[in-house]
DNA sequence: TTACCTGCAAACAGTTTGCAGGCCG
DNA sequence: CGGCCTGCAAACTGTTTGCAGGTAA
């Protein structure tokens, strides 16, 4: 029951819902395409392999894939909202180039610890966060120019 | 010029705009009142004070204001976005309580310290960072129940 | 068979923009 | 007086929802 896949079937069946093939492919596509989807970036891939499919199945999948726990919505600034599969005790942050849009996922104990101790500090117990860091990577601090100009989409 | 609505007014007379009634009320208002207003609820004070004044323009005041570096855009997470001013080397993170929606301005140095050094390790120099903690307060733990806000989306 | 699902389109919320008239400088 | 501004409403964007027909279990 690792494969993501797999589990989102559990989660439908133990849940007194449908395991549609829309469902299907839309979650297949999701866990495999890169992360950091857009709403309308994973539509026009699943769009691509199946005509048919209304993008209010593409919302709907992704919400349930959240209330299922596999995937999680995330928020970089844009207009659209963007989603990450969930994988198993592997929190990460974001460190994002201005530039070119390089994004990488970022882990840090010492700072994961010193924000229990200041929510704490403050008499919260911290349940989660969000952090991000935006600034520009050595390949574009060095005028490198791989892509076209413009910053990528996260 | 430390006062944030003169500093705007010399930004407006620097760049060939005009300092009209309406620009001045919205600023001053924005200032005035507590932080971290959403458009809607600065719209909604300035509307008290001045009925015939539109949203739109509310819209391209706020903006204006980030134009000249004065407010910054938030986004925690609702559907709209929220706005608070910036004070000079006054930098700061969020501590938002999931229950009560309460929302306390932190910083920590030792964690900007390994944001430096974490963005460093990839080779990115760093440039800014959005940081929101989310967690219970000391009192919506006790069973204090005042308003509630449901749980933040990450 | 019975819910649950789907695609479509209309509805929505927040934000932006076009326009005709108004006013600062 | 000229160009920036304003209020209004319509347009836009991302997302949600109502509905009639379809389908998994």
């Amino acid at each position: 029951m690792q494969n993501p896949v797999d589990a989102f079937s559990e989660y439908i069946a133990s849940n007194g819902l449908k395991n549609t093939p829309q469902r299907r492919l839309i979650v297949e596509i999701f866990f495999e395409s890169g992360k950091h989807l857009s709403t309308e970036e994973l539509y026009n891939v699943v769009r691509a392999a199946d005509k048919h499919i209304g993008q209010a199945t593409v919302y709907r999948t992704l919400k349930l894939l959240c209330d299922a726990g596999l995937a999680k919505e995330l928020h970089f600034g844009e207009a659209t909202a963007r989603y990450e599969p969930i994988e198993d005790d592997s929190h990460h942050d974001h460190l994002i180039c201005n530039v070119c849009g390089k994004n990488v996922e970022v882990m840090d104990e010492e700072i994961e610890r010193r924000q229990e101790e200041l929510a704490a500090s403050y008499g919260f117990s911290l349940v989660s966060h969000r952090m991000i860091l935006f600034g520009v990577c050595a390949n574009c601090r060095s005028g490198g120019q791989d892509k076209a100009r413009g910053p990528e989409p996260l």
